[in-house]
DNA sequence: TGAAAATACGACCATTCAAGTCTGAATTAT
DNA sequence: ATAATTCAGACTTGAATGGTCGTATTTTCA
C-alpha cells in the first residue's frame, strides 16, 4: 500500500540512467536490465511505454536502443509516474481515481476535502524531483 | 497504485466523525457504517484495529463503542495511517519495505537516495495534517 | 542474403493483496 | 433472557502486479 510500482521503479532507473550518460548516446534496455539486475521483459515493456510517451526516442535495430528526448532537468518525476500508470493523475484517494458518482460514499465523505489538499502538497513534491537531481 | 487503502480511508473518516463528537460521547461502528454508508463489518475491523492500538477506547456490551482517546490536535494522520496498515514506516519505495538485503538491486539502485528524501518530505505531509484539521 | 540484435506487441500465468462477507464467540445493560 | 455491542477469526472473490513467453518487425552487417 502506498508505494511505487517495480514498473515506477524500474522507470526512474532506466530514466536516471539515460540521464546520466551523455547526451545523444543510445541505451538498450538488455543492458539497464543486466546493470541493475532487473527482470528485462519487464524494463522492456516500461520503456516501450516510455517511448509510445514521447520521453525517449526507439531505435529499432541492431543497434537500436533508447535515447532521452528531453532535458533531464525538465523531467519531473510526477510526469514519468503518470505516463507509466497511465493516469492523469497520481491520486492517494481512491473515491477521486473513478468517476466521482461511482463512489457511493462521496455525498458523505467528510475526509474528501482535507485529504485532497494533502494531495495537492504531495503533488507538489512530485513536481519538484526532477531525473536531473537523481543524477 | 499509491492508494490509500479502503481501510485507512474509512478508519479516518470514522476518527473524523469521532473528533466531531463532544469529547467523551460514545460512538458505535454501525452508527458510523450506516451514517457514511460504508460496509460495517470492515468498518468494524479496522475500529478493532485503532482501540488495540490505543487511539480510541472500546466498550462491549448493550450501550457500548468507542471513544476517542487522545485530542484531536495531537492525532496525525500519519499515526492513523501506520496503525491501520500496521506497519512503522509509511514507505513509497518497495526496496525500503522488505528486508534491504532482499532485494537484488539494492547494491545498484541509484534511485534510493533520492526518493529517500522524496519520502522525507512526503512522511512530513501526512505528519503535518492532524484529525483537528479535519473537522 | 541471411543471421543477429534490437524494439514492439500481445497473450499468458502465478502470486499477492484488498475488499468484503460470514460465523461464532464474549461482554454487558436492560 | 435477550438484545446490542465489541472481538476474533476464517473464508471468498476479484483485481492488480510482477513476471514470462512467443512471435512479429526493423535494422545492421558480415
Amino acid at each position: 500500500m502506498f508505494q511505487l510500482s517495480k514498473r515506477v521503479e524500474y522507470g526512474l532507473i532506466a530514466m536516471r540512467h539515460m540521464a546520466a550518460r551523455s547526451a545523444g548516446q543510445i541505451c538498450t534496455a538488455k543492458e539497464i536490465a543486466d546493470r541493475y539486475h532487473i527482470p528485462y521483459e519487464l524494463l522492456a515493456k516500461v520503456m516501450q511505454r516510455l517511448a509510445k510517451k514521447g520521453f525517449i526516442t526507439s531505435y529499432q535495430g541492431v543497434h537500436g536502443g533508447y535515447i532521452l528526448v528531453r532535458s533531464p532537468n525538465d523531467l519531473k518525476v510526477s510526469e514519468i509516474i503518470k505516463a507509466i500508470e497511465e493516469k492523469d493523475t497520481v491520486t492517494i484517494l481512491q473515491c477521486e481515481a473513478e468517476s466521482p458518482e461511482d463512489c457511493i460514499i462521496h455525498t458523505t465523505c467528510t475526509i474528501k476535502d482535507p485529504l485532497v489538499k494533502l494531495q495537492n502538497s504531495i503533488n507538489k513534491v512530485f513536481d519538484d524531483l526532477t531525473i536531473m537531481e537523481m543524477v
